[in-house]
DNA sequence: TCCTTATTTATAATCATTCTTAATAAAGAA
DNA sequence: TTCTTTATTAAGAATGATTATAAATAAGGA
């Protein structure tokens, strides 16, 4: 079987790179940590225990080729660093964001949604999209149970 | 009549700031810069012809301050800056942006079109929404008519 | 006036990210 | 193999945006 790591070699290949282990190394921590959203340094501290030698601007070289490849997406929350998430094998548009301004916990919709809104700004502001960024901001259904049940409230 | 910054003035008040000549010379410069998207830099150069004496801490202070009671919309395009977009008075929700992947260019999208999408999230998500980013990435309409127009393509 | 607090200036410090340079690894030709 | 070229990396310096600090100033109230 073809696993995510052999399909991601072919994809560098393909672009005339190649998967050195420190890239391979890099790869696996996000592939281990799909759900987070890790900033570069993040990536360079747990890449460091399965590949101790690495240096920090290796991953962010990594990082950086990643995305252009389309194979990650750079994302920022507005703290001050870059995320980078890794784009689901096939998924056409990036994923949306729903980020918890009381708890601060990052959720992920990975529904469309957009279709009809970007029909309409295609048509009207005659703009070809090629990509979007969307992000909720507001209160996740954790702290909303919280509250409710929350006495002193 | 009550002008635009009177209006920006009973806000701070209500939140007991004051509107402090720094200040108002920094809100003067987003006033004629309302199509922009200005960066802290951009703003404190601009703001410079009009308060020569005005330090570049003030500004990204003010802006900080700015954001606090939603005066202002923090956003960033990615580049390393923040950039700062004064809001529409009464707008309930952050206009979107149409980044133009060729030439640069930022076209603004005042019309909300996220009412449907948002009636989904906070029903299927359970996620009581605050505020939202969206941003489009792709080709505008002036490049789209330049390479439309251009025999060499 | 004196006292207290808010604000600003100037500069130093911090922090994320990028750049530079020399070393190393890989690949190809002969 | 050996030579040559190119890609990649590590280490640390440099950069650039932003924030923190400390002393000065302005404003407001008793
Ligand atoms: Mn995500
Ligand atoms: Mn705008
Ligand atoms: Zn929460
Ligand atoms: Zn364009």
């Amino acid at each position: 079987m073809e696993t995510r790591i052999d399909r991601i070699k072919k994809q560098l290949h393909a672009a005339s790179y190649k998967l050195t282990p420190q890239r391979e190394a890099t790869v696996r921590i996000l592939l281990n940590h799909e759900e987070d959203h890790l900033s570069a340094e993040d990536v360079y501290l747990l890449v460091k225990d399965i590949a101790p030698e690495i240096g920090l601007a290796t991953v962010y070289r990594t990082l950086e080729l990643l995305t252009e490849l389309k194979i990650v997406d750079k994302i920022n929350f507005g703290d001050g660093v870059s995320r980078y998430d890794l784009r689901q094998e096939g998924a056409a548009h990036f994923h949306h964001h729903l980020v918890c301004i009381e708890c601060g916990a990052v959720d992920e919709i990975q529904e469309d949604l957009l279709e009809d809104v970007e029909a309409v700004v295609e048509k009207r502001w005659n703009f070809q999209i090629k990509d979007h960024r969307l992000t909720f901001h507001g209160i996740c259904w954790r702290c909303h149970d919280r509250s409710s049940q929350d006495p002193s409230q």
